[in-house]
DNA sequence: CGGCATACG
DNA sequence: CGTA
DNA sequence: GCCG
């Protein structure tokens, strides 16, 4: 997180009686991350060598915003630690392209994650559903001994790390991360350093905005890309409402990018809406990547099932240069070098009377099951 | 033992 | 093959 | 890996 958010947070904290390090020692027992996902800090923690890693926690703001309140460290749940550890045997399995266990442990995750009650002992998932042998293995050693070391394994295993940051390229996935590891590549460095890698279109998109697109998009950037789509969509067709969805509709702080629902009232108005706006982007020299879907939907072969259908409106992915003078309280202090920001960008333009369904499909869950839930 | 979402570029 |  |  940022130097000032961060120094205040550590004020209230002291303030409060907590003891706060600035930097990692065998002392720390808590470590709250606001933006760096949890399996990424075990990472960089694994290679911190700290002894006791099965005594550390790493914990969302939520924690911070409860113990503050509660002027103590509260407890943290076994629960946090189970499903980390799901969640990186499910990445694991996604990188080697197991598909079948990767998607058992995303389920036996996601399982424990909706659970309405905290877990407080083996008992409190014994019966559910999609938690099997493995799984189970898992959350007792968790219970036993605070980890599981087939978790450890997977996170101190060389081709885990390394297929982790190819992928993290946008345009790169498992297939072309193994490539690269089965040609002994390792780093970064190492990829766009070599001549004879061809990169596609969005790998190099992927590449020459890694830094920016790789850092959290923050709410206040969420907004100002949303009065820039406001205002060129608004130019376009005056009666164009733009919806922001994804994440940020769900009242999060962060996000990895910004999805917008730009609707037109009556029947076929969606029609060359997109592809103008795309057009004003460009010609405003903010457009930096673009990758723009046709529709095929059609309403006449999908009369019932509107959130499959859901997925087949017009819709662009994008990568947008964004003004720092433009997002509400970012003051931009060095002359020099850069004054904007890569961003992530999607949007989509459905027909008027799918509205409200485009609506609740991007507001909701990634996850199908919950949208069938919803259906 | 097969299925695990699906469509687009 | 990679994205959502 | 888990389910049907």
């Amino acid at each position: 997180m940022g130097k000032t958010r961060r120094n205040f947070l550590a004020g209230l904290a002291r303030s409060k009686g907590f003891c706060v390090e600035n930097t990692l020692s065998s002392n720390v027992t808590h470590i709250v991350a606001e933006d760096n996902p949890a399996d990424e800090l075990w990472l960089w923690l694994q290679k911190q060598g700290i002894a006791d890693l099965d005594k550390i926690n790493v914990l969302d703001i939520s924690w911070f915003t409860q113990s503050m309140s509660a002027g103590r460290p509260i407890p943290v749940e076994v629960q946090h630690r189970i499903e980390d550890a799901l969640e990186v045997l499910a990445e694991n399995y996604e990188l080697i392209e197991s598909v079948g266990p990767c998607l058992g442990f995303k389920k036996a995750a996601s399982v424990l994650k909706s659970l309405p009650v905290p877990v407080r002992s083996i008992r409190d998932v014994e019966g559910l559903p999609c938690l099997g042998p493995e799984t189970m293995a898992v959350i007792e050693d968790i219970f036993e001994f605070g980890s599981s070391s087939k978790v450890e394994d997977v996170l101190k295993d060389e081709r885990y790390q390394t297929l982790k940051i190819f992928t993290s390229v946008f345009g790169v996935g498992p297939k072309t991360a193994e490539k690269w590891y089965r040609q002994g590549l390792r780093n970064l460095t190492q990829i766009v350093s070599d001549s004879t890698i061809h990169l596609n279109n969005m790998q190099k998109a992927g590449f020459q905005y890694y830094d920016d697109i790789s850092k959290p998009v923050s709410k206040a950037e969420a907004e100002a890309l949303s009065r820039i789509i406001v205002e060129i969509a608004g130019c376009v067709n005056p009666e164009v409402t733009v919806t922001l969805t994804g994440g940020f509709r769900r009242g999060k702080e962060f996000g990895h990018d910004v999805d917008f629902l730009l609707h037109v009232p009556g029947p076929g108005k969606e029609d060359g809406l997109l592809p103008a706006v795309i057009d004003r982007l460009r010609s405003q020299g903010v457009l930096l990547y673009l990758d723009f879907q046709e529709s095929t939907f059609d309403i006449s072969k999908l009369p019932s099932c509107r959130f499959e259908a859901m997925d087949h409106f017009q819709k662009c992915f994008l990568i947008l240069k964004l003004k720092k003078e433009q997002v509400v309280g970012q003051q931009v202090e060095q002359r020099c070098g850069k004054d904007w920001k890569a961003v992530r960008v999607d949007l989509v333009a459905p027909p008027a009377e799918c509205y409200p369904f485009a609506l609740l499909g991007w507001s909701g869950s990634t996850v199908r099951d919950e949208r069938s839930c919803i259906k």
